[in-house]
RNA sequence: GCUGCUAUAGCUCAGUCGGUAGAGCGCAUCCUUGGUAAGGAUGAGGUCCCCAGUUCGAAUCUGGGUAGCAGCUCCA
C-alpha cells in the first residue's frame, strides 16, 4: 500500500485510529460539559466507536446533541494529539479523579509502557495509535448513534454503565449514505416482517415462545422438506425423543448439574422431570437400545427435537433469541478414527445447505470453558481434530477461548444477512464424554467392545432462528420455492372468474401454491396488495387471456408480458424443483 | 437478570393544561366492471397493558407489576 492509500477510509487500520480518536473528542467534550462524568473505555469498534462513561444522570436525545455540538467545535479547534509515556506511579497519580482508569492501571501487567493521549486540556490513558489533530475529524459528519447500558468489564456484578455509541465519516454524504442503510435494515427486521407477511406471532402470554401462523407453517414445513431431503442423501436416519424426561437421565448426562439455570422442571407424582433444553440424552437412550457393529458405523441419527430453554428475559429478541425452538439436531456416532472423515462431510453438507439459500458464513472454533466435563488432554485432543479437519478443507477460523458447550469444543457456523450482520446457525461440537457417561458402545472387528465418539450438530441451527435470518436475507420476498403463497391470479373484472379459479385449479393440481383474487377492487389495487405480501408470481386474467389462454405475468421486478399458461407453469415447476434463488421467467 | 426508554382500535400512530378518545390503513355494506404501484360512499371496532394510590374527576400524575424496544450479560 503507498503512502497515499494509507490514510484513506478504505484503509481498515486509518478507520479504526479515526473512529479511536473520535471516541477520545467525545470524552473530552462530555468531561467539558459535565467534569464529574467518569471514563472508562473508548474503542473503535466495527462501525464506529463507543465510550462507555459514569454519570450521576442518565444521558437523553438532548445530551448526545449537545456532546455532538461540543465534538464539532473540538474538532475546529484542530487540538493537536501528542502521545506520552509515565512510569506506573505518575500515571496513578495523573488518573487519580477516574477510578476505572486507576483499576485499569493497576491491572495492566508490570513492565508493559503506560502510555497517554493528550489533546489541549483532556489526557486519557490509551495505548493509541491516534490522529496527529482533533482537526482531522469532519466534525459535520459524525454522529451519536445510541446510548445504552453496559458493565464494566463486561461483568454483571460491576457497575452499570452508559455506553455512548458514535460513527463518523470524512464525507457528510458517507455518514448520510450509513445512516440511510441502517433506516433500510429496519425495513427488513423479521420481526416487522413477520407480522407483515403472517409468519408468527409472539403473545404476552407466552414471551419467548412463538406461535406460527398458516403462511409461516408453510414456509417452516417447506425449509423442513428440503432438510429431510438433503439429509436423507447424506445417510442421516431420523428419530423423536420425549420432550419431558425423568430427573435420573439428565444427572447423568451431566445437564441437571451444568445446565439447570436454563431448564424447566416440573414434578410429577413425586418425582422430578424436566422438560428438554438438548436433544442428545434422549438420543443416547436410543443409541444404547440396541446393540452396535462397528460396520454401523458412523451412524447419523437426525432428530428435528423441541427444546426449552429458560432464556433470561432482556435476552430474547423475535425469533433470533427464544424460549422454544426446533433444533435441526443430529448425532453422528463413530469411532475415533473416523473422527476427520465425519467434520469434513458434514462441513461440506452445510456447504450444500447454506449454498441453496446464498448464505455465507464464519467460522469459529470455541474452546474449553472454565465449566466442563473430561480432562484437559481430551479436550486438546478434540480440539485439534476439529482445527485439522477444517483446515485440511481449506477454510479458517476464529478462535473463541473458553465458549465451547461444557462436554466439547465446537465449531460455530455464523451466517451473515444480506447487511452483514451475523449470527450462529450451524454448529458441530465434538463429544467424547456423553458416550462415556452413557458407557456407549460398539463391537469393532476384533470381536471387542469399545466406546465410541460422536458429534452433536445442527445446519440451520433452530429453525425459528434460520427463518428469521432468511426472512431478513431475502427482506421477506423468498425464493418461489419458499414463498408461503407462489402464484396470485388477478382478476379484472368478474368476467374471468372462472378463468381465475380454473388457473388456480392447475397450479393446485401441479403442487403449486397459488391463490386467486376475485375482488371487486381494480388491478393496481390488488397489485399493491400482492406486493406487499411479495408474492412471487403475479398472473394477471383480464378478457384478452381468457381468450387466448395466457397469462399476463408480473414479478416482483415489474411486468413480464402475457405468455401461454403452459409456458408459464413449465419454467415455474423448474424454478420451484431447482430451488432458485432467481426467477426463470 | 441489569440500565434506559416505551405500552391508545386488527396494523401504523395522533391525543395540548387532568374533564371517560381520534386519523390513515384494514374490516363490513352499498355504488362502481375498471388492463399493471391504492375508485367512491356509509358503517362497525377501544377495560387507553394490569393493580394500587393522589384527585370531585386519571389514557394523562405517582408507586408496583407485566410485556416490548436498545444495549450489556448469556446463547441455537
Amino acid at each position: 500500500m503507498s503512502d497515499e492509500n494509507l490514510y484513506t477510509f478504505e484503509n481498515p487500520e486509518y478507520r479504526h485510529t479515526y473512529w479511536h480518536s473520535c471516541s477520545h473528542i467525545m470524552a473530552q467534550a462530555v468531561k467539558r460539559l459535565w467534569p464529574e462524568v467518569k471514563l472508562a473505555i473508548g474503542p473503535a469498534i466495527d462501525e464506529g466507536w463507543y465510550y462507555d462513561l459514569y454519570a450521576p444522570f442518565a444521558f437523553t436525545p438532548e445530551h448526545l446533541e449537545q456532546i455532538e455540538a461540543e465534538m464539532r467545535k473540538i474538532c475546529k479547534e484542530k487540538l493537536k494529539i501528542e502521545r506520552f509515556e509515565l512510569p506506573r506511579e505518575e500515571a496513578l497519580k495523573l488518573m487519580a479523579d477516574e477510578p476505572f482508569k486507576v483499576e485499569l492501571i493497576n491491572d495492566l501487567p508490570e513492565g508493559v509502557t503506560i502510555s497517554f493521549y493528550k489533546q489541549g486540556e483532556f489526557t486519557d490513558l490509551c495505548a493509541g495509535p491516534h490522529l496527529d489533530s482533533t482537526g482531522r475529524v469532519k466534525g459535520n459528519a459524525l454522529k451519536l448513534t445510541a446510548c445504552n447500558a453496559a458493565y464494566w468489564r463486561g461483568d454483571s456484578s460491576r457497575e452499570t454503565l452508559q455506553r455512548i455509541y458514535g460513527v463518523a465519516f470524512p464525507k457528510k454524504e458517507e455518514l448520510d449514505a450509513y445512516l440511510t442503510r441502517i433506516e433500510e435494515a429496519k425495513k427488513r427486521d423479521h420481526r416487522k416482517l413477520g407480522k407483515e407477511l403472517g409468519l408468527f406471532m409472539l403473545r404476552d402470554e407466552g414471551p419467548g415462545f412463538p406461535f406460527f401462523l398458516p403462511k409461516g407453517m408453510v414456509l417452516r414445513n417447506t425449509l423442513l422438506e428440503y432438510w429431510r431431503e438433503v439429509h436423507k442423501k447424506y445417510g442421516y436416519v431420523e428419530i423423536s425423543t420425549p420432550v419431558i424426561l425423568n430427573r435420573k437421565l439428565w444427572e447423568r448426562s451431566g445437564h441437571w448439574d451444568h445446565y439447570k439455570q436454563n431448564m424447566y422442571t416440573t414434578v410429577i407424582d413425586d418425582e422430578d422431570y424436566a422438560i428438554k433444553p438438548m436433544n442428545c440424552p434422549g438420543g443416547m437412550l436410543v443409541y444404547k437400545s440396541e446393540p452396535h457393529s462397528y460396520r454401523d458405523l458412523p451412524l447419523r441419527v437426525g432428530e428435528l427435537g423441541l427444546v426449552h430453554r429458560h432464556e433470561l428475559s432482556g435476552a430474547l429478541h423475535g425469533l433470533f433469541r427464544v424460549r422454544c425452538f426446533t433444533q435441526d439436531d443430529a448425532h453422528v456416532f463413530m469411532t475415533r478414527e473416523q473422527m476427520q472423515d465425519v467434520i469434513q462431510e458434514t462441513v461440506r453438507l452445510f456447504d450444500e445447505v447454506y449454498n441453496v439459500f446464498g448464505l455465507s458464513y464464519e467460522i469459529e472454533l470455541s474452546t474449553m470453558p472454565e465449566d466442563h466435563i473430561g480432562s484437559v488432554e481430551e479436550w486438546e485432543r478434540n480440539q485439534d481434530i476439529l482445527k485439522a479437519a477444517i483446515t485440511a478443507m481449506g477454510k479458517t477460523y476464529t478462535v473463541n477461548e473458553g465458549d465451547g458447550a461444557f462436554y466439547g469444543p465446537k465449531l460455530d457456523f455464523h451466517l451473515a444477512d444480506s447487511l452483514g450482520r451475523t449470527w450462529q446457525c450451524g454448529t458441530i461440537q465434538l463429544d467424547s464424554q456423553l458416550p462415556e457417561r452413557f458407557e456407549l458402545e460398539y463391537t469393532g472387528e476384533d470381536g471387542q467392545k469399545h466406546r465410541p465418539v460422536m458429534i452433536h450438530r445442527v445446519v440451520l441451527g433452530s429453525i425459528e432462528r434460520f427463518i428469521g435470518v432468511i426472512t431478513e436475507h431475502f427482506a421477506g420476498a423468498f425464493p418461489t420455492w419458499l414463498a408461503p403463497v407462489q402464484v396470485r391470479v388477478l382478476t379484472i373484472t368478474d368476467r374471468t372468474n372462472d378463468y381465475a379459479n380454473d388457473l388456480v385449479a392447475k397450479l393446485d393440481a401441479l403442487g403449486v401454491r397459488a391463490e386467486a383474487d376475485l375482488r371487486n377492487e381494480k388491478l393496481g389495487k390488488k397489485i399493491v396488495e400482492a406486493r406487499a405480501q411479495k408474492i412471487p408470481y403475479l398472473l394477471v386474467a383480464g378478457d384478452k387471456e381468457a381468450e387466448s389462454g395466457q397469462v399476463a405475468v408480473r414479478t416482483l421486478t415489474g411486468d413480464k408480458g402475457a405468455m401461454p399458461f403452459e409456458e408459464f407453469t413449465e419454467k415455474l415447476t423448474e424454478e420451484i424443483k431447482t430451488r432458485s434463488r432467481e426467477n426463470l421467467i
